[in-house]
DNA sequence: CCTTACACGTGATTC
DNA sequence: TGAATCACGTGTAAG
């Protein structure tokens, strides 16, 4: 590939004077693209704050520890975004709406939690037209599931995804003409998303009246 | 410094081997920078999530490019945490819980009126609970918003929504427990998008009551 | 003197 | 084929 220089072709098979103009061309080329590539390294420079040496080497070393810093750092702050989120949520005696919008993750909240563990109330079962459970980039899992919507189908969907300790990236419920939609964008590396397929699969069939597992 | 090789300096005063000897230290040396060098340059790109080529170029670009990212988002949580810790500090700790979710958005609410007002009146604001506007991938943008049903908030969103002018891959609005919540997938790429959230944000904002009264 | 760091020209390779 | 990218060896300053 690039190693061993092995043999300098002499390549002089072309005229006298087409050597040298390729030569120059190639030159000027490669001087642009130097050009080039120190500029990014120097805009790089300009964007990190703290420099320790004005190295090429250290301008990217400083560049990668400045990077990782950041991501712990919106880490942190959406943690404690979070936090606030669910502190500023958790004072209200009153009403618990919340327990029907399982959107954000977070699971750490209170009881009736494991309530489908083995049993689920079959009132009635749901009536599920389609469960598409795939995979979407490195560590995304998409599920999308459609039933009808009769009785409580709603509420039984989103209690199932919130018995399951997934983390939940974005989920959202929807109402089209008598149908209930549920797209869930799960977080699952490629060793889990397979296990979770299945375990996600059997969850809903366990509470659906036709499902051919 | 680093111009005009103006002349070969032949320097061969010094006896035959010497000369050899120093070349192939100096050879040896430049090989270990330039491999250094490149690791480190790999050691980046591992950082930096989002790669557009495989380049030297391309990679301390979009490693720019990711820095200033992070930069912004940084702040941006900044301003919300701290839009948090007042507004759940000063609240009397009654049950008015619309008033304590609302997240993001800064500014006084007095900006930006000009660009919408002559298209959602404001008959009564929207309580908003939750808005979410996140990247998605490369040129995606992510909205989430929930808020209270009451009177034409649906209309209102859709409104809202239709009167920028984006380009919306889809649209989703869902009535859960009567909450609103309202789904939109928009193509923006990386420069706009940033300009997308806040301009989202703020019209979101120009037309909910959160705290202002 | 020796080390470190650079820019340069050049031959190779890939698309 | 060219155009673009790369690694290499070398000369050359600064510390």
């Amino acid at each position: 590939m690039d190693e061993a220089p092995t043999q300098s072709n002499e390549y002089s098979s072309s005229p006298e004077g087409a050597a040298s103009t390729i030569a120059s061309k190639n030159i000027v080329s490669e001087r642009n693209r130097r050009k080039n590539l120190n500029d990014k390294l120097l805009e790089l420079r300009g964007a990190v704050p703290r420099i320790s040496k004005l190295d090429k080497a250290s301008t990217i070393k400083d560049a990668i520890d400045y990077i990782q810093d950041l991501q712990e750092q919106e880490r942190n702050l959406q943690a404690e975004i979070m936090e606030l989120e669910s502190e500023s949520l958790k004072k209200d005696p009153g009403f618990d709406f919340e327990e029907e919008l399982p959107i954000l993750l977070r699971s750490k909240k209170s009881r009736c939690d494991q309530i489908y563990d083995h049993r689920v109330p079959m009132s009635h079962p749901i009536r599920v037209h389609e469960l598409r459970v795939n995979s979407v980039g490195e560590n995304t899992l998409f599920v999308s599931l459609t039933c009808s919507k009769d009785g409580d189908a709603m509420i039984k969907i989103c209690d199932i995804f919130e018995s399951m300790k997934l983390k939940i990236i974005t989920a959202n419920v929807a109402i089209v003409s008598g149908m209930v939609m549920k797209t869930v964008l799960i977080e699952a590396d490629m060793g889990e998303r397979d296990n979770l397929k299945i375990k996600i699969e059997r969850a809903i069939s366990a509470v659906s009246d036709h499902w051919s597992t």
